[in-house]
DNA sequence: CTAGTTTTGTACCGACCGGTAAGAATATAA
DNA sequence: TTATATTCTTACCGGTCGGTACAAAACTAG
Protein backbone atom coordinates (compact mmCIF):
# COMPACT_ATOMS: atom_id res chain seq x y z
CA UNK A 1 0.00 0.00 0.00
CA UNK A 2 2.47 2.22 1.06
CA UNK A 3 4.56 4.26 -2.34
CA UNK A 4 7.61 2.19 -3.04
CA UNK A 5 10.11 4.20 -0.53
CA UNK A 6 13.88 4.14 -1.15
CA UNK A 7 14.97 1.37 0.74
CA UNK A 8 11.89 -1.37 2.33
CA UNK A 9 14.42 -2.49 5.03
CA UNK A 10 12.36 -5.18 5.44
CA UNK A 11 11.14 -8.59 4.27
CA UNK A 12 12.98 -10.29 1.29
CA UNK A 13 14.89 -7.67 -0.69
CA UNK A 14 14.40 -7.30 -4.68
CA UNK A 15 16.43 -9.48 -6.41
CA UNK A 16 16.93 -6.68 -9.32
CA UNK A 17 17.47 -3.32 -10.22
CA UNK A 18 14.09 -1.27 -11.01
CA UNK A 19 16.01 1.42 -12.60
CA UNK A 20 18.19 -1.00 -14.91
CA UNK A 21 15.03 -3.16 -15.78
CA UNK A 22 13.43 -0.17 -16.79
CA UNK A 23 15.77 0.51 -19.31
CA UNK A 24 15.89 -3.24 -20.84
CA UNK A 25 11.90 -2.46 -20.82
CA UNK A 26 12.89 0.68 -22.82
CA UNK A 27 14.64 -0.98 -25.30
CA UNK A 28 11.92 -3.64 -25.87
CA UNK A 29 9.26 -1.15 -26.57
CA UNK A 30 11.52 0.75 -28.78
CA UNK A 31 12.07 -1.65 -30.74
CA UNK A 32 9.00 -3.31 -30.94
CA UNK A 33 6.20 -0.44 -30.11
CA UNK A 34 3.90 -1.25 -27.49
CA UNK A 35 1.64 -3.50 -29.55
CA UNK A 36 4.42 -5.56 -30.67
CA UNK A 37 6.14 -6.14 -27.32
CA UNK A 38 4.61 -8.66 -25.08
CA UNK A 39 5.25 -9.35 -21.93
CA UNK A 40 7.28 -12.54 -22.03
CA UNK A 41 9.57 -10.29 -24.35
CA UNK A 42 9.81 -7.95 -21.54
CA UNK A 43 10.18 -10.62 -18.59
CA UNK A 44 13.07 -12.22 -20.75
CA UNK A 45 15.15 -8.50 -21.68
CA UNK A 46 14.07 -7.61 -17.77
CA UNK A 47 15.45 -11.07 -16.28
CA UNK A 48 12.51 -10.63 -13.95
CA UNK A 49 8.96 -12.70 -13.94
CA UNK A 50 5.66 -11.31 -14.37
CA UNK A 51 4.57 -10.79 -10.78
CA UNK A 52 7.71 -8.96 -9.84
CA UNK A 53 7.35 -6.50 -13.17
CA UNK A 54 3.56 -6.19 -11.49
CA UNK A 55 4.14 -5.42 -8.45
CA UNK A 56 6.70 -3.21 -9.09
CA UNK A 57 5.69 -1.25 -12.01
CA UNK A 58 1.43 -2.47 -12.38
CA UNK A 59 0.81 -2.99 -15.25
CA UNK A 60 2.06 -2.83 -19.41
CA UNK A 61 0.43 0.43 -19.76
CA UNK A 62 2.26 2.01 -16.81
CA UNK A 63 5.37 0.13 -17.74
CA UNK A 64 5.72 1.69 -21.06
CA UNK A 65 4.97 5.33 -19.76
CA UNK A 66 7.62 4.95 -16.87
CA UNK A 67 9.94 3.70 -19.56
CA UNK A 68 9.29 6.82 -21.74
CA UNK A 69 10.09 9.01 -18.56
CA UNK A 70 13.32 6.65 -18.76
CA UNK A 71 13.85 7.85 -22.33
CA UNK A 72 13.27 11.56 -21.70
CA UNK A 73 15.96 11.90 -18.79
CA UNK A 74 18.45 9.59 -19.94
CA UNK A 75 22.17 11.13 -20.67
CA UNK A 76 21.98 11.26 -24.65
CA UNK A 77 18.22 12.78 -24.56
CA UNK A 78 18.87 15.90 -26.87
CA UNK A 79 15.22 17.95 -27.02
CA UNK A 80 15.73 18.84 -23.53
CA UNK A 81 18.76 20.49 -22.90
CA UNK A 82 18.59 21.93 -27.20
CA UNK A 83 15.94 24.24 -25.21
CA UNK A 84 18.47 26.08 -22.74
CA UNK A 85 20.80 27.18 -25.77
CA UNK A 86 20.45 30.52 -25.10
CA UNK A 87 19.99 31.83 -28.70
CA UNK A 88 17.08 30.53 -31.45
CA UNK A 89 19.46 29.68 -33.91
CA UNK A 90 21.10 27.24 -31.41
CA UNK A 91 18.30 26.01 -30.45
CA UNK A 92 17.22 24.80 -33.24
CA UNK A 93 20.78 23.41 -34.62
CA UNK A 94 21.13 21.66 -31.55
CA UNK A 95 17.73 19.80 -31.84
CA UNK A 96 18.54 18.90 -35.45
CA UNK A 97 21.58 18.04 -35.22
CA UNK A 98 20.82 16.28 -32.00
CA UNK A 99 17.82 14.13 -33.70
CA UNK A 100 20.34 13.46 -36.50
CA UNK A 101 22.72 11.71 -34.39
CA UNK A 102 20.94 10.26 -31.60
CA UNK A 103 17.88 8.52 -33.99
CA UNK A 104 20.62 6.54 -35.80
CA UNK A 105 23.18 5.72 -33.16
CA UNK A 106 23.99 2.33 -33.35
CA UNK A 107 24.40 1.63 -29.49
CA UNK A 108 20.39 1.75 -29.52
CA UNK A 109 17.14 0.72 -31.58
CA UNK A 110 16.73 3.58 -33.99
CA UNK A 111 14.71 5.99 -33.91
CA UNK A 112 12.37 7.78 -31.22
CA UNK A 113 10.02 5.83 -28.57
CA UNK A 114 7.82 8.28 -28.54
CA UNK A 115 7.37 8.68 -32.45
CA UNK A 116 7.09 5.31 -33.31
CA UNK A 117 6.16 3.31 -29.95
CA UNK A 118 2.22 3.51 -30.84
CA UNK A 119 1.23 5.18 -33.87
CA UNK A 120 -0.59 2.93 -35.69
CA UNK A 121 -2.20 0.31 -32.76
CA UNK A 122 -4.78 -1.86 -31.14
CA UNK A 123 -7.89 -0.42 -29.54
CA UNK A 124 -5.95 -1.85 -26.41
CA UNK A 125 -3.06 0.52 -26.74
CA UNK A 126 -5.28 3.61 -27.77
CA UNK A 127 -4.51 5.03 -23.99
CA UNK A 128 -0.78 5.05 -24.71
CA UNK A 129 -1.12 5.98 -28.14
CA UNK A 130 -2.72 8.85 -26.71
CA UNK A 131 -0.13 9.78 -24.05
CA UNK A 132 2.71 9.52 -26.60
CA UNK A 133 0.40 11.99 -29.34
CA UNK A 134 0.35 14.71 -26.32
CA UNK A 135 4.31 14.50 -25.34
CA UNK A 136 4.98 15.26 -29.21
CA UNK A 137 2.63 18.14 -28.87
CA UNK A 138 3.99 19.30 -25.63
CA UNK A 139 7.11 18.99 -27.12
CA UNK A 140 6.27 21.08 -30.19
CA UNK A 141 4.60 23.36 -27.95
CA UNK A 142 7.73 23.67 -25.87
CA UNK A 143 9.54 24.65 -29.23
CA UNK A 144 6.55 27.24 -29.81
CA UNK A 145 7.14 29.20 -26.61
CA UNK A 146 11.20 28.98 -26.63
CA UNK A 147 10.73 30.36 -30.60
CA UNK A 148 8.06 33.17 -28.90
CA UNK A 149 10.75 33.92 -26.43
CA UNK A 150 13.35 34.07 -28.85
CA UNK A 151 11.14 36.33 -30.49
CA UNK A 152 10.18 39.04 -27.51
CA UNK A 153 14.07 38.77 -27.19
CA UNK A 154 14.51 40.14 -30.74
CA UNK A 155 16.05 36.78 -31.95
CA UNK A 156 13.95 36.25 -33.92
CA UNK A 157 11.82 39.14 -36.55
CA UNK A 158 8.56 39.73 -35.48
CA UNK A 159 7.11 39.14 -39.05
CA UNK A 160 7.78 35.31 -38.46
CA UNK A 161 5.34 32.73 -38.22
CA UNK A 162 7.11 30.72 -35.20
CA UNK A 163 3.97 28.53 -34.80
CA UNK A 164 4.38 27.67 -38.50
CA UNK A 165 8.16 27.60 -37.62
CA UNK A 166 7.93 24.84 -34.60
CA UNK A 167 5.63 22.47 -36.44
CA UNK A 168 7.79 22.46 -39.12
CA UNK A 169 10.70 21.40 -36.97
CA UNK A 170 8.59 18.91 -34.80
CA UNK A 171 7.79 17.68 -38.80
CA UNK A 172 11.79 17.24 -39.90
CA UNK A 173 12.19 15.56 -36.38
CA UNK A 174 9.84 13.03 -36.74
CA UNK A 175 10.51 12.53 -40.22
CA UNK A 176 14.13 11.88 -39.39
CA UNK A 177 12.59 9.00 -36.77
CA UNK A 178 11.14 7.51 -39.60
CA UNK A 179 14.50 7.50 -41.97
CA UNK A 180 16.80 6.03 -39.10
CA UNK A 181 13.92 3.09 -38.81
CA UNK A 182 14.40 2.91 -42.58
CA UNK A 183 18.62 2.26 -41.96
CA UNK A 184 19.82 6.22 -43.03
CA UNK A 185 22.75 6.79 -40.87
CA UNK A 186 23.47 10.26 -38.75
CA UNK A 187 25.84 11.43 -41.73
CA UNK A 188 23.09 11.06 -43.67
CA UNK A 189 20.45 12.25 -41.44
CA UNK A 190 23.27 15.25 -40.67
CA UNK A 191 23.18 16.22 -44.51
CA UNK A 192 18.91 16.37 -43.94
CA UNK A 193 19.18 18.70 -40.52
CA UNK A 194 21.41 21.28 -42.63
CA UNK A 195 19.49 21.53 -45.64
CA UNK A 196 16.21 21.64 -43.26
CA UNK A 197 18.11 24.66 -41.43
CA UNK A 198 18.74 26.26 -44.57
CA UNK A 199 15.13 26.46 -44.56
CA UNK A 200 15.08 28.67 -41.39
CA UNK A 201 16.80 31.91 -42.94
CA UNK A 202 14.90 34.12 -40.09
CA UNK A 203 17.03 32.16 -37.32
CA UNK A 204 20.07 32.49 -38.76
CA UNK A 205 22.99 33.92 -35.89
CA UNK B 1 -4.48 -24.73 -57.36
CA UNK B 2 -5.48 -22.42 -60.82
CA UNK B 3 -4.40 -18.51 -60.19
CA UNK B 4 -7.48 -16.64 -59.88
CA UNK B 5 -9.45 -16.10 -63.08
CA UNK B 6 -12.00 -13.37 -64.04
CA UNK B 7 -14.88 -15.13 -63.52
CA UNK B 8 -15.20 -18.74 -62.07
CA UNK B 9 -18.32 -19.29 -63.90
CA UNK B 10 -18.20 -23.14 -61.80
CA UNK B 11 -19.21 -23.88 -58.30
CA UNK B 12 -20.71 -21.21 -55.25
CA UNK B 13 -20.44 -17.66 -56.71
CA UNK B 14 -18.49 -15.93 -54.13
CA UNK B 15 -20.51 -13.88 -52.13
CA UNK B 16 -18.51 -10.58 -52.01
CA UNK B 17 -16.61 -7.93 -53.78
CA UNK B 18 -12.89 -8.87 -53.36
CA UNK B 19 -11.61 -5.13 -54.20
CA UNK B 20 -13.86 -3.76 -51.98
CA UNK B 21 -13.33 -5.71 -49.18
CA UNK B 22 -9.50 -5.02 -49.72
CA UNK B 23 -10.23 -1.74 -49.07
CA UNK B 24 -12.27 -2.73 -46.10
CA UNK B 25 -8.86 -4.04 -45.01
CA UNK B 26 -6.86 -1.32 -45.88
CA UNK B 27 -8.78 0.79 -43.65
CA UNK B 28 -8.56 -1.62 -40.61
CA UNK B 29 -4.40 -1.50 -41.49
CA UNK B 30 -3.94 2.07 -41.78
CA UNK B 31 -5.76 3.14 -38.48
CA UNK B 32 -4.15 0.08 -36.28
CA UNK B 33 -1.23 -1.28 -38.29
CA UNK B 34 -0.74 -4.74 -38.81
CA UNK B 35 -0.07 -5.65 -35.54
CA UNK B 36 -2.63 -3.78 -33.79
CA UNK B 37 -5.42 -5.14 -36.44
CA UNK B 38 -6.70 -8.40 -35.67
CA UNK B 39 -8.19 -10.94 -37.81
CA UNK B 40 -11.29 -10.58 -35.97
CA UNK B 41 -11.29 -7.00 -36.62
CA UNK B 42 -10.78 -7.62 -40.62
CA UNK B 43 -13.35 -10.15 -41.29
CA UNK B 44 -15.71 -7.61 -39.44
CA UNK B 45 -14.79 -4.73 -41.28
CA UNK B 46 -14.77 -7.03 -44.69
CA UNK B 47 -18.17 -8.41 -43.91
CA UNK B 48 -16.54 -11.97 -44.94
CA UNK B 49 -15.63 -14.94 -42.39
CA UNK B 50 -11.81 -16.45 -42.22
CA UNK B 51 -11.96 -19.55 -44.66
CA UNK B 52 -13.36 -17.03 -47.34
CA UNK B 53 -10.38 -14.43 -46.47
CA UNK B 54 -7.85 -16.86 -46.72
CA UNK B 55 -9.17 -18.71 -49.71
CA UNK B 56 -9.40 -15.57 -51.05
CA UNK B 57 -6.00 -13.57 -49.80
CA UNK B 58 -3.78 -15.90 -48.76
CA UNK B 59 -2.84 -15.24 -44.91
CA UNK B 60 -2.74 -11.80 -42.81
CA UNK B 61 0.98 -11.10 -44.15
CA UNK B 62 -0.32 -11.38 -47.95
CA UNK B 63 -3.64 -9.31 -47.04
CA UNK B 64 -2.01 -6.64 -45.69
CA UNK B 65 0.75 -6.48 -49.07
CA UNK B 66 -2.28 -6.32 -51.62
CA UNK B 67 -4.17 -3.97 -49.46
CA UNK B 68 -1.06 -1.99 -50.01
CA UNK B 69 -1.26 -2.34 -53.58
CA UNK B 70 -4.69 -1.08 -52.98
CA UNK B 71 -3.60 2.04 -51.19
CA UNK B 72 -0.95 2.68 -53.94
CA UNK B 73 -2.94 3.10 -56.72
CA UNK B 74 -6.25 4.34 -55.12
CA UNK B 75 -7.53 7.70 -56.69
CA UNK B 76 -6.14 9.89 -54.55
CA UNK B 77 -2.77 8.57 -54.49
CA UNK B 78 -0.41 11.55 -55.14
CA UNK B 79 3.08 10.23 -54.87
CA UNK B 80 3.03 8.30 -58.42
CA UNK B 81 1.21 11.13 -60.44
CA UNK B 82 3.35 13.94 -58.91
CA UNK B 83 7.15 12.05 -60.60
CA UNK B 84 4.76 12.86 -64.02
CA UNK B 85 4.76 16.38 -63.33
CA UNK B 86 7.24 17.92 -66.28
CA UNK B 87 9.54 20.20 -64.03
CA UNK B 88 11.36 19.65 -60.66
CA UNK B 89 9.64 22.19 -59.37
CA UNK B 90 6.07 20.82 -59.75
CA UNK B 91 7.03 17.31 -58.65
CA UNK B 92 8.33 18.61 -55.11
CA UNK B 93 5.42 20.93 -55.08
CA UNK B 94 2.65 18.50 -56.01
CA UNK B 95 4.25 15.80 -54.02
CA UNK B 96 4.58 18.15 -50.57
CA UNK B 97 1.16 19.69 -50.92
CA UNK B 98 -0.34 16.13 -51.90
CA UNK B 99 1.05 14.76 -48.79
CA UNK B 100 -0.75 17.95 -46.91
CA UNK B 101 -3.81 17.35 -48.13
CA UNK B 102 -3.79 13.72 -48.31
CA UNK B 103 -2.65 12.84 -45.02
CA UNK B 104 -4.69 15.08 -42.66
CA UNK B 105 -7.63 14.40 -45.31
CA UNK B 106 -10.43 13.12 -42.74
CA UNK B 107 -12.50 10.62 -45.15
CA UNK B 108 -9.57 8.34 -44.16
CA UNK B 109 -7.72 7.45 -41.50
CA UNK B 110 -4.62 9.84 -40.95
CA UNK B 111 -1.07 9.35 -41.91
CA UNK B 112 0.50 6.84 -44.53
CA UNK B 113 -0.02 3.36 -43.99
CA UNK B 114 3.45 2.79 -45.38
CA UNK B 115 4.79 4.65 -43.34
CA UNK B 116 2.92 3.88 -39.85
CA UNK B 117 1.60 0.06 -40.74
CA UNK B 118 4.13 -1.95 -39.39
CA UNK B 119 7.07 0.85 -38.16
CA UNK B 120 8.18 -0.66 -34.30
CA UNK B 121 6.75 -4.57 -34.63
CA UNK B 122 6.59 -7.58 -33.14
CA UNK B 123 8.86 -10.31 -34.85
CA UNK B 124 5.75 -11.49 -36.66
CA UNK B 125 5.54 -8.44 -38.49
CA UNK B 126 9.06 -8.64 -39.42
CA UNK B 127 8.65 -9.28 -43.20
CA UNK B 128 6.09 -6.62 -43.17
CA UNK B 129 7.95 -4.39 -41.75
CA UNK B 130 10.69 -4.87 -44.23
CA UNK B 131 8.64 -4.73 -47.28
CA UNK B 132 7.45 -1.32 -46.20
CA UNK B 133 10.95 0.05 -45.58
CA UNK B 134 11.61 -1.42 -48.66
CA UNK B 135 8.51 0.68 -50.21
CA UNK B 136 9.52 3.78 -48.47
CA UNK B 137 13.24 3.51 -50.19
CA UNK B 138 12.42 3.01 -53.48
CA UNK B 139 9.68 5.81 -53.30
CA UNK B 140 13.18 7.86 -52.16
CA UNK B 141 14.98 6.41 -54.86
CA UNK B 142 12.17 7.50 -57.99
CA UNK B 143 12.49 10.84 -56.22
CA UNK B 144 15.87 10.87 -56.58
CA UNK B 145 16.22 8.95 -59.91
CA UNK B 146 13.52 12.23 -61.12
CA UNK B 147 15.72 14.56 -59.49
CA UNK B 148 18.20 13.67 -61.69
CA UNK B 149 16.27 13.75 -64.42
CA UNK B 150 15.76 17.36 -63.57
CA UNK B 151 19.26 17.60 -63.03
CA UNK B 152 20.61 16.09 -66.87
CA UNK B 153 17.26 18.22 -68.34
CA UNK B 154 19.07 21.36 -66.75
CA UNK B 155 16.05 21.80 -64.40
CA UNK B 156 18.27 22.06 -61.43
CA UNK B 157 21.92 23.45 -61.42
CA UNK B 158 24.52 20.81 -61.49
CA UNK B 159 25.96 21.51 -58.47
CA UNK B 160 22.76 20.82 -55.88
CA UNK B 161 23.29 17.69 -54.19
CA UNK B 162 20.06 15.85 -54.95
CA UNK B 163 20.75 12.85 -53.14
CA UNK B 164 20.24 14.88 -50.12
CA UNK B 165 17.62 16.54 -51.66
CA UNK B 166 15.63 13.60 -52.07
CA UNK B 167 16.12 12.73 -48.75
CA UNK B 168 14.91 15.78 -47.31
CA UNK B 169 11.68 15.96 -49.40
CA UNK B 170 11.08 11.89 -47.67
CA UNK B 171 12.13 13.31 -44.43
CA UNK B 172 9.15 16.21 -44.69
CA UNK B 173 6.98 14.00 -46.21
CA UNK B 174 7.45 11.26 -43.58
CA UNK B 175 7.31 13.59 -40.43
CA UNK B 176 3.57 15.29 -42.06
CA UNK B 177 2.32 11.98 -41.69
CA UNK B 178 3.53 11.40 -37.71
CA UNK B 179 1.71 15.23 -37.87
CA UNK B 180 -1.58 14.10 -38.97
CA UNK B 181 -1.62 11.46 -36.44
CA UNK B 182 -1.02 14.13 -33.71
CA UNK B 183 -4.03 15.71 -35.56
CA UNK B 184 -2.98 18.10 -37.28
CA UNK B 185 -5.03 19.74 -40.08
CA UNK B 186 -4.40 20.06 -43.88
CA UNK B 187 -4.15 24.00 -43.51
CA UNK B 188 -1.39 23.44 -40.96
CA UNK B 189 0.29 20.76 -43.04
CA UNK B 190 -0.10 22.99 -46.29
CA UNK B 191 1.78 25.69 -44.38
CA UNK B 192 4.61 23.11 -43.22
CA UNK B 193 4.51 22.16 -46.93
CA UNK B 194 5.34 25.74 -48.42
CA UNK B 195 8.30 26.67 -45.25
CA UNK B 196 9.63 23.22 -46.51
CA UNK B 197 9.91 23.70 -50.10
CA UNK B 198 11.58 27.19 -49.35
CA UNK B 199 14.66 24.91 -48.60
CA UNK B 200 14.72 24.50 -52.01
CA UNK B 201 16.19 27.34 -53.58
CA UNK B 202 17.66 25.27 -56.23
CA UNK B 203 14.21 23.81 -57.83
CA UNK B 204 12.30 27.28 -57.75
CA UNK B 205 10.54 27.31 -61.46
C1' DC C 1 -31.79 -34.64 -62.01
C1' DT C 2 -27.16 -35.78 -61.01
C1' DA C 3 -22.26 -35.04 -60.63
C1' DG C 4 -18.72 -31.92 -59.89
C1' DT C 5 -16.88 -27.54 -58.20
C1' DT C 6 -16.40 -23.67 -55.33
C1' DT C 7 -17.75 -20.80 -51.30
C1' DT C 8 -20.08 -20.57 -47.27
C1' DG C 9 -20.77 -20.82 -42.01
C1' DT C 10 -19.53 -23.17 -37.86
C1' DA C 11 -16.75 -25.01 -34.86
C1' DC C 12 -12.44 -25.91 -33.57
C1' DC C 13 -6.97 -26.07 -33.11
C1' DG C 14 -2.63 -25.15 -30.33
C1' DA C 15 -0.22 -21.12 -28.97
C1' DC C 16 0.06 -17.03 -26.90
C1' DC C 17 -2.05 -12.81 -24.77
C1' DG C 18 -2.14 -9.79 -20.32
C1' DG C 19 -2.74 -10.63 -15.66
C1' DT C 20 -3.01 -13.12 -10.98
C1' DA C 21 -3.46 -16.63 -6.88
C1' DA C 22 -0.76 -19.05 -3.72
C1' DG C 23 2.92 -20.60 -1.32
C1' DA C 24 7.98 -21.00 -0.79
C1' DA C 25 12.02 -18.08 0.09
C1' DT C 26 14.56 -14.37 2.32
C1' DA C 27 15.11 -10.49 4.69
C1' DT C 28 14.35 -7.49 9.38
C1' DA C 29 12.48 -6.76 14.14
C1' DA C 30 11.56 -8.40 18.52
C1' DT D 1 13.84 -18.32 17.72
C1' DT D 2 9.64 -16.41 16.30
C1' DA D 3 6.71 -13.16 14.04
C1' DT D 4 6.19 -10.21 10.27
C1' DA D 5 6.93 -8.18 5.87
C1' DT D 6 8.28 -8.36 1.18
C1' DT D 7 9.72 -10.72 -3.05
C1' DC D 8 10.42 -14.81 -5.29
C1' DT D 9 8.85 -18.86 -8.27
C1' DT D 10 5.41 -21.75 -10.19
C1' DA D 11 1.38 -22.67 -12.00
C1' DC D 12 -2.65 -21.18 -13.64
C1' DC D 13 -6.82 -18.02 -15.36
C1' DG D 14 -10.16 -16.67 -19.20
C1' DG D 15 -9.67 -14.58 -23.51
C1' DT D 16 -7.81 -13.85 -27.94
C1' DC D 17 -4.32 -14.77 -31.41
C1' DG D 18 -3.60 -16.51 -36.47
C1' DG D 19 -5.07 -20.32 -38.95
C1' DT D 20 -7.87 -24.54 -40.52
C1' DA D 21 -11.09 -29.00 -40.97
C1' DC D 22 -15.41 -30.10 -42.34
C1' DA D 23 -19.77 -30.26 -44.06
C1' DA D 24 -23.77 -27.71 -45.73
C1' DA D 25 -25.00 -24.53 -49.43
C1' DA D 26 -25.15 -22.73 -54.08
C1' DC D 27 -23.77 -22.62 -58.39
C1' DT D 28 -22.65 -24.87 -63.55
C1' DA D 29 -22.05 -28.70 -66.84
C1' DG D 30 -23.82 -32.69 -68.56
Amino acid sequence: MSESRCTASVGRPRAFDPEIALEKALDVFWRKGYDGASLADLTEAMGINKPSLYSTFGNKDQLFLKAIEVYEKRPCAFFGPALDEPTAHQVVKKMLYGAATNFADKSHPQGCVIIQGALSCSETASAVKEALIARRQEGEQKVRDRLLRAQAEGDIPATTNVVTLARYLGTVIQGMAIQANNGATSEELTEVAELALSAMPSINQ
